[in-house]
DNA sequence: ATTCCAATCTTGACGCTGATAAGATTTTGT
DNA sequence: ACAAAATCTTATCAGCGTCAAGATTGGAAT
């Protein structure tokens, strides 16, 4: 991590990166940004040529790793064709990714900051978040049921919910996978999103 | 917060009580041992004779946090006695218990500290964990019908998962709360608990 | 009652942290 | 080529968790 020059060129870019190493490696307990910034070989204040705050720097990888996580989201999208399996197939590589890197889910919603918001609400420039892309493939696949838009609207949070859930119980420490969970994980979630029933609001 | 005496005579459980007062109104971030103790009237070494380190602090107040939890989820089992309604209600109370005290929910389940599990395994010393009121909950209402272990096994993950999830949402920033929710959690847990198919292992 | 021990609390210190100010160095725009 | 802006360093600050050493106290044993 060495340079020869007094300015780096790329160190916004390999903050973040070494940032996110830590994480992934120590949590997020373990990332300050001093220790970033002698890992990246540069002065304790350099940082800060960069971000406003450490709250700005987290922000800026939690927006890096939502952006992996949108993609591993849409991959499952064009992975499978028939629309029986989307929402399954989405549903468990929701939960998987935070399977696979257990501490991004600590990392993504411990509350500390705000930049990163999943919300309920239709916002304009919400397009790429998780929320948005389960939503809109879920109305496409259930519009051409004969389900009210009320019941669609529970049916999409009730499986939000679920794979939100089902991420935290997952990487939960002491919660010890085992293969059965992929099929489970299928199964649970075909149960709320194949069922029309007892899930309507009249 | 004064004293006359050297010995406080009752400190741990005050720092306890400052502490929760201190994280329900700012936050787990706000929290450090000599800002209690200061609070407390006291100096910022004295807390390490009740607790080893703040780790163990944290520990004690969070303990403390998932006994109110627990003793919310046990009274909605007192007072409902249509078995129908039980595990609806219970869902919401878990539910409710955190959006009434977001704050709570990212102080119990940030995992910093190691102390408190939530755990899928049956094991003796879990008597009272939030996990095992459902469960024994679940198993006494569902083992009624005719459904095989294993497809009760996975309504009850799926409905802590569902609840679990419904709770990190509802206690996200800016996800406004009105009172159709109260029905619609209500309606969702009970699109999982009763519905009888789609959800079997065979 | 006196003595002694263990629990409790204080003072003072250490290294680490986030943050800022002031100044040095380099790049960029004109 | 020169000025302005961006980038980085050094120095410094207060706050943090933690520990060691010592003071104070309450209670148990004699």
């Amino acid at each position: 991590m060495k340079r020869d020059n007094y300015h780096h060129g790329d160190l916004r870019r390999l903050l973040i990166e070494t940032g996110i190493e830590l994480i992934s490696h120590e949590g997020e307990e373990a990332l300050s940004l001093r220790k970033v910034a002698k890992e990246c070989g540069v002065s304790s204040a350099a940082p800060y040529a960069h971000f406003k705050n450490k709250n700005d720097f987290i922000g800026a990888i939690q927006q890096h790793i939502m952006d992996l996580f949108t993609s591993s989201l849409e991959e499952s999208i064009h992975k499978y064709n028939d629309s029986n399996e989307i929402l399954p197939k989405m549903g468990k590589a929701y939960v998987m990714f935070f399977y696979e890197n257990p501490l991004y889910y600590d990392f993504l919603f411990s509350r500390k900051n705000i930049k990163i918001q999943l919300s309920l609400n239709d916002t304009a420039d919400n397009e790429n978040l998780p929320l948005e892309i389960l939503k809109k493939t879920a109305v496409r696949i259930f519009e051409k049921t004969n389900m009210s838009e009320k019941t669609i609207q529970n049916k999409i949070i009730a499986m939000w919910a679920l794979v939100h859930g089902l991420s935290a119980i997952l990487t939960m420490p002491n919660v010890e996978y085992d293969d059965r969970w992929e099929e489970r994980i299928e199964k649970i979630i075909k149960s709320i999103s194949i069922s029309h029933r007892n899930t309507g609001d009249e």
